[in-house]
This record gives structure tokens, C-alpha cells and sequence, in this order.
DNA sequence: TAATCTGATGTAAGCGCTTACATAGCATAT
DNA sequence: ATATGCTATGTAAGCGCTTACATCAGATTA
């Protein structure tokens, strides 16, 4: 079956309907220009009389603007994903905006096209490492509304970004390792390089660590990728070579996911045997077995004040031009808290 | 900053500067008609060179067609989102299909404007009960090519859809429960009404208990809602008026996970005084404490498929018009199985 | 009273594409 | 040699809206 192309209402039958011209049912439509009550009464008439949707399309192409924001993420795997899609779709909806959605994963990043830009969207919130830089490069000058999301801004360019309180997470959960829970080889399992959380929250760790003095040992870190999988390799690994570490201090929940799977499969015993904590707080750490300590990052915050701003930036508002969220220590169980 | 609008290049500037009209551009971008290869390379040329790109709404308003397709969820709260939403958004990407996001949750159902329709997507991905079915009779009447996704086809309109084997899958684990592990007093936390999926699951249920002679008792039904906060409220009270039944069928895992929480307030032990099990195996599942028996439904693959329908709908070829993909128990710690 | 302004509406020119139709060149069939 | 068909390309008419500009009646001002 298809769109039955015969009788599609247009403007031109609202019009007419209504008789008045298709100028005044924009305008009414739009709450653009003043328009008798009366005249608008007669014209919302005719739409609900003629079941009229007016066209995007048509709309976007005579406006120059999509109503619409694109949602750039790399892939769509964590856990992490939900309560941000839900923040975006949530604060999109109200600000009367579509919301497109693409990741990149898949892609070779380094090359167009991309799914999402300048010519399907008003704007474009892109999360963390989904876009390269020259890409960000590139919307920026022709300027087109960005907002950046767990991803800071290119040098000059003051694109506004929302992010997290990492790095200061991450020190204070290394503090509150060494000083109330007395550890002192702290493992480290970090995330890819390209993504900008990883960068921030392992310099709290560095961080931590020189303020207690305690030398920082490059063996004590490995690969955690934001990954289970990852992360469960690497402490595989770590197991294997005797690892020397009392506790593991993986940069997200998803990594010290994996790494509490291969502990398990080692038969250690957490924390007894060595503790764990994660980083982000996501649904799954309370569940766990034992809970995980983490830190708690404000996912849907973000991702809600990322839009807000977005969309200022569209309607040529000013706005903040880096969000800084605070994180907030969780303890549970598997830091050897209790 | 705005975007600029001065040296903006559309298919006119692409033409000339390659030297032919903008139809053949337009022949070499849509591989439409015949062009000849040299004219071709001249067409790529200039749009590299020019640094072109199409503009998706003149696009549209052009040829009818918005190569967009629409995803309707009621809301972003379930970890069943995930894998879902990845199916969809990978299955949409490979067929060139945009990917534009509503949720119903928040507004009334039964009134429109819907956010998504016939004059902003080719087709529409119609997730449970997003959309009531008045609307939904309504697109079927002008042709929008749909696909619903856990909800089947209100009677006589042969809309396909795409679901799981829940009864079948919620029958399997009752008889297991029965056969297997002994229980004969099984209390259940079904779905919301609205959900499909409830409605079978707790058909599988009663099925079950018929097969094996147990009459089925009201009083061992309370509500799940496919939601923590709902079901952890329901055990509780059934804890409180002290629940004869020695295991709890919750209809999802979310609604498992409310339960556990609940009897673990309660301190009964899981699965020595009370066995629990669920419905879906969401991630989570796994990892709780004791590891959840579930039955576990394909989630991303019933996604999948109904992108690869809708596109094949939306390009007027035939399909299935019932797609029910299988279910599978997987046993774990909380059926007391071991 | 004439001049001016304001509010309500209409007219029509695009927005940047796609595509039906026209055209032209050339090979093949008659 | 003419007719026929096919390929490659161009011309131009929209697609359904928004919006700059024009118009006009009535209110306000000098």
C-alpha cells in the first residue's frame, strides 16, 4: 500500500477551507504576525475539519530549519546510554524539537559522510569521541549549533561542552582509598584514549597519587576501554603475572564489571582477597555481587543541559561555554568498606 | 553564530561548476537513469570540490520520500531499551535510512499531534503500546508502511509485526518450575494490561498450571508493571500478608529486580526461602545476587528484523506478517536450581 | 481634514531539490 | 536513405511551505 498521494491535504486546502490565505494558516500555524481570533478560530477549524499535518519537509525547506537535533554517539553498547538517551529525547521533546539519532562506530571516523549535520539538522549534540575533530572543525566554521557532550572543545573554537567532574572524581575516590581505606598500590584500569572521560579521570588518579606520594607505577595500569571485555582480558593478565595490587580502580562500571568477572574466575574474593571500584555509577553497580563502590556521574543531567543548550545556541542565545557537573562518591560494599 | 547562508552550495553551483545541469547531478547522486562515466567523475568532482551536500528537505519536498524512519517507545526507562534501540539504529543506518526518536510516555496517548507520522517518516517502528490504536488505524488508513514491535496487528489490518514467544517462553518456565524444581504454589507479577507482552506471559502461566492440575489462584497475582518501584511495592505487601507461595514469577526482569530487593528487605534468603525468577534476560540479570533464572528474549534481533521489514514495506515488497522469534530458559542461582 | 501609523490580511517569490518530458546524437534495423 | 530505438543530457515544472512586500481599513495625530 502507499501514501495515497490523491487527496493530501495541504495548506492550500486549509486555506481555502478556512477562506482565508495560505499566508494567515503559516501564521496561525506559526503564532507568526497577528491574526483576528476569530481568523485563527476559523483556520484551526479547517485543520481539524481536513486532519492537516503540515510537511517537514516543505516546512524545512521554505524555513531553513529542520526542528530537528542530531545525536551523534560512537556506539550504542553501554549501559551508560539509556539514562543519556532519555535526557536528550525527554528535553528535545519539550523544546519542540525532533531528535535524530546515528552512530558512528561502525564507520571508518576518519571519513565522510556523516550521517548527521548541517543539512538534516538544526544542530548537533556529539558525545564524546563519535566525531573527529576536523569534522567538529568543519561544522564549527560553516556554523552550524554544537554542543559537546563528555567531550571537551578544540582549542579557540569555544564550542559549549557539558561534561562531568572527572578528574576530580577520580581523585577523590584515590583519596578515600589511601586515607580511610588505607591502600596503597592502587591499579588502574583506564579507558581508550580517544575518549576524553578516560583522559580526565586517570590524571585524578596521578593526582591522588602524588599527593600521598605514592610513585606512580605504569605496571599497576592496563587497558580497561570502557569495556567488559577489555577489562576482563586485562585482569586476566594481571592475575596471571601476580598482579601486586590490593585494590583495582577501574575507570567506568562497565570495566570494573569485567574485571570483578575475572577476578571471580580466579576465585578471588572481593574485596577481601583484592577491592573494586568503577567509576560512573550506572544501574548494574548496586546489583552487583558485592555492590561496587563508584562514583556517581549525573548521566541524564548532562545530557538534559546539553540540549538546553543546544537549543539556545539555535535560537542565537548565549550560554555557559563549559558545564562542569559534580560527581559524588558511592561506597558499597566492594571496596572493603564493610 | 549563524550558519552561513551566502556561499551556501546547492546542486545548481555543483552543476555548473561540472559543467552539465542539475538533473544529471541529481542522476549521478541518486544513481538514477544513465550518465556517462566521465561525466559522472566530472559530477563527484565538483561536489568535492565544492565540499556539497544534498539538503535533506528539499530532498524530500522534491520526491516525496524523506528516507527517514521512526522509532515510537512509550518511555527510555527499561534496560531492555538498549539492545532494542541498537538493533534498530545499526539495521536503519545499513539500509540509509535516518533514525528519528520519540517517546510517548509523557503526554496524553490519546490525544495527537503524534510526534512522529506520515509527514516526517517514510515508516514508523511502533514499539508496545506507544501509540494508541485509534492512531494507528489512522496510519494504516493512508498507507504510512509500519512495523509493530512487540505488539501484534489489531484484527483484519495485516500489519506485520514482530515479537517474541512469550507465551510459549512463559509456559516453559512454569513447567520447569513445576516439573523440575517441585514448586506448586507460584505467585506471578504480570505486565501492565496495556503491555502485549504481559498479556502472554501470563497466558504461558495459566496454561501451565492447567497442564499440571494447579488451579489458578488470584491471590498469587499481584502486579509487576514491568517496573522496579511497582513490583518491589506489590512483594512487599505480600511479604506483609505473608505469601504462601515458595517461588515468585516475575513477568520481566525489571520487575524481578523489585521483587529481589523487596525479599531481601524482608531477609528472606533467595532461593532457599523464596526462589525468584524473570523475563527477558537483561544484562542485569546475570549479575545480580543470586544470578537470575529468566527466559531469554531476543531483544536486538526482533529489532533488527523489524527495520529490515519496515524498509522492505516502505519499498512496497512483501513480508512477513508475523515474525516470532523463539525464547530460551536460562538457568540460574535464584530458581534454586543449584 | 490630511497625514500618519497600526493591525490584519493577501500576493507571490522562492527554498533546493527530483523527475516527466523534450531533445539530440548515434547505432541499428528496414 | 529513412525509420526506429537507445543512450545521454537538458529544460522546466512543481513539491508544500515561509516570508518579504504590498494593500487596505480604521485609529490616531497634527
Amino acid at each position: 500500500m502507499q501514501l495515497d498521494d490523491s487527496n493530501r491535504i495541504t495548506i492550500v486546502e486549509v486555506a481555502q477551507y478556512a477562506g482565508v490565505s495560505t499566508a494567515t494558516v503559516s501564521r496561525v500555524i506559526n503564532k507568526t504576525g497577528p491574526v483576528l481570533p476569530e481568523t485563527a478560530a476559523k483556520v484551526y477549524a479547517a485543520i481539524e475539519a481536513l486532519n492537516y499535518k503540515p510537511n517537514a519537509a516543505a516546512r524545512g525547506l521554505a524555513s531553513r530549519r529542520t526542528n530537528a537535533i542530531g545525536l551523534l554517539v560512537d556506539e550504542i553498547n553501554s549501559e551508560f546510554f539509556q539514562p543519556m538517551l532519555r535526557g536528550i529525547e525527554v528535553t528535545a521533546r519539550a523544546s519542540g524539537m525532533s531528535l535524530l539519532i546515528s552512530s558512528t562506530g561502525g564507520m571508518d571516523k576518519a571519513t565522510p559522510p556523516y550521517p548527521l549535520g548541517e543539512n538534516n539538522t538544526d544542530g548537533l549534540i556529539i558525545f564524546a569521541d563519535s566525531l573527529p575533530q576536523e569534522e567538529i572543525l568543519r561544522l564549527h566554521k560553516i556554523g552550524l549549533p554544537m554542543v559537546l557532550l563528555h567531550r571537551s572543545s578544540p582549542p579557540n573554537l569555544n564550542i559549549p561542552c557539558v561534561t562531568v567532574e572527572n578528574k576530580i572524581g577520580a581523585r577523590r575516590m584515590v583519596d578515600y582509598l589511601i586515607e580511610e581505606r588505607g591502600y596503597r598500590k592502587i591499579a588502574f584500569l583506564e579507558g581508550p584514549d580517544s575518549h576524553e572521560d578516560a583522559y580526565w579521570r586517570k590524571l585524578g588518579y596521578q593526582e591522588s597519587l602524588a599527593a600521598h606520594n605514592i610513585p606512580f607505577d605504569p605496571k599497576l595500569v592496563s587497558l580497561g576501554g570502557f569495556d567488559e571485555a577489555q577489562a576482563h582480558l586485562s585482569v586476566s593478565h594481571w592475575v596471571e603475572q601476580g598482579l601486586k595490587a590490593k585494590v583495582i580502580f577501574a575507570a567506568d562500571d562497565d570495566s570494573a564489571i569485567g574485571a570483578m568477572i575475572a577476578l571471580k574466575e580466579a576465585e578471588l574474593r572481593i574485596p577481601e582477597d583484592i577491592a573494586l571500584v568503577g567509576f560512573d555509577d550506572i544501574r548494574l553497580a548496586a546489583y552487583l555481587d558485592p555492590p561496587l563502590t563508584t562514583v556517581r556521574a549525573p548521566i541524564e543531567q548532562a545530557a538534559r543541559i546539553a540540549v538546553e543548550q543546544l537549543v539556545k545556541v539555535i535560537h542565537g542565545e548565549e550560554v555557559e561555554l563549559k558545564t562542569l557537573l559534580p560527581t559524588e562518591l558511592v561506597i558499597r560494599r566492594s571496596c572493603g568498606c564493610c
